[in-house]
DNA sequence: GTCTATAAGCAGATAGAC
DNA sequence: GTCTATCTGCTTATAGAC
């Protein structure tokens, strides 16, 4: 009754410091190169209570890489350039912290391989209906590989030129691009 | 005297081959998981002599991900699109064994992540020169970003709808991009 | 020269003390 | 409930037998 906080409350933020500082480790060495000992000591707890409470390094990177799932995509087709632009501009803006887990690990943990491949089918069905036609699923195809591309290069291999720009220089001189992946007739 | 092949020519066989299933490896599982008694077993040698060969497990990365350097681009402006096109379309014809232990690696190994964004500065200094101009190595960091994107979603992620297209197709589609990022003025 | 045996270290996971 | 201590397994690397 005079606790502040009750026991449940102070385990929830526990744990979410724990999963907190697994999604920092997992983001900037990888699956492999994460152990449960570092990700405790980041968090500032004892390596049993990570395996208490998530019960193995692979239940806790299944947690890490969860996202809530990319909301959907309006079928406009006019304003899909647009779009697109919008929405590699705000994912080069923000640190990304929410994919960078999921993306390190992407070619050397399987299952990162295969919710990456999923989310990227979900991408380009979803482009791919907004723009029917001939060729539609290869040119979305084309379109999140690119916005994949650029994000790779800018935030894992810091490709200087592409680190230092701005995203409006970026999706300036991406606008035609997409304009022509867009387009049913070339 | 009578012996068809000198001790020194079955020892350099012997090392190509720990090499070439090293190169396997590697491009499979990424260095984390590539295990020194893996190669040996499928070079069908003993692991020690992995070791005695190669020093140690970093120096036979560094062998099988090291390739003989990029030949020099023309750098004649006109032709620019198409020989970016032609570079992709034998990327995307070959399995691209030469570059996957380094491609599989380069988010997780230190080493590989510097030697691939030297390797990305080196091609994007070339596609500037060709063409200088205002933001000509944003335009080129670019180029880049879009070739590593398609080869990694093709070869790496293996997303169905690319991995199923000819190289053609994809690099008809992709020829109106590199033509807007070739073009100085938009 | 090649391989057997083993050293040395670090990981994830577990059992039990407090 | 939380932490100490330990178990088990796997890795690279090495020393020495043959």
């Amino acid at each position: 009754m005079n606790e502040r906080i009750s026991r449940a409350e102070r385990r929830r933020q526990t744990e979410a410091r724990i999963l907190a500082a697994a999604r920092q480790n997992f983001a900037e060495v990888g699956y492999d190169r994460t152990t449960i000992r570092a990700v405790a000591a980041a968090a500032h707890v004892d390596p049993a209570l990570v395996m208490q409470y998530f019960g193995s390094k692979e239940a806790l990177f299944r947690q890490a890489v969860h996202v809530p799932a990319d909301e959907a995509l309006p079928t406009d087709p006019e304003k899909l350039t647009e779009l697109l632009l919008s929405i590699i501009g705000v994912k080069l803006g923000e640190p990304s912290t929410a994919s960078l887990p999921l993306l390190r690990s992407m070619f050397t943990h399987p299952e990162a391989t295969a919710q990456m491949r999923a989310s990227l089918a979900r991408q380009l069905e979803q482009f791919a209906a907004a723009r029917p036609g001939d060729d539609a699923e290869l040119r979305a195809s084309l379109i999140v590989s690119i916005l994949l591309g650029v994000t790779i290069t800018r935030n894992l291999i810091e490709l200087d030129q592409l680190r230092d720009a701005t995203p409006d220089q970026i999706t300036n001189l991406l606008r035609p691009c997409f304009q022509a992946l867009t387009n049913n007739r070339a």
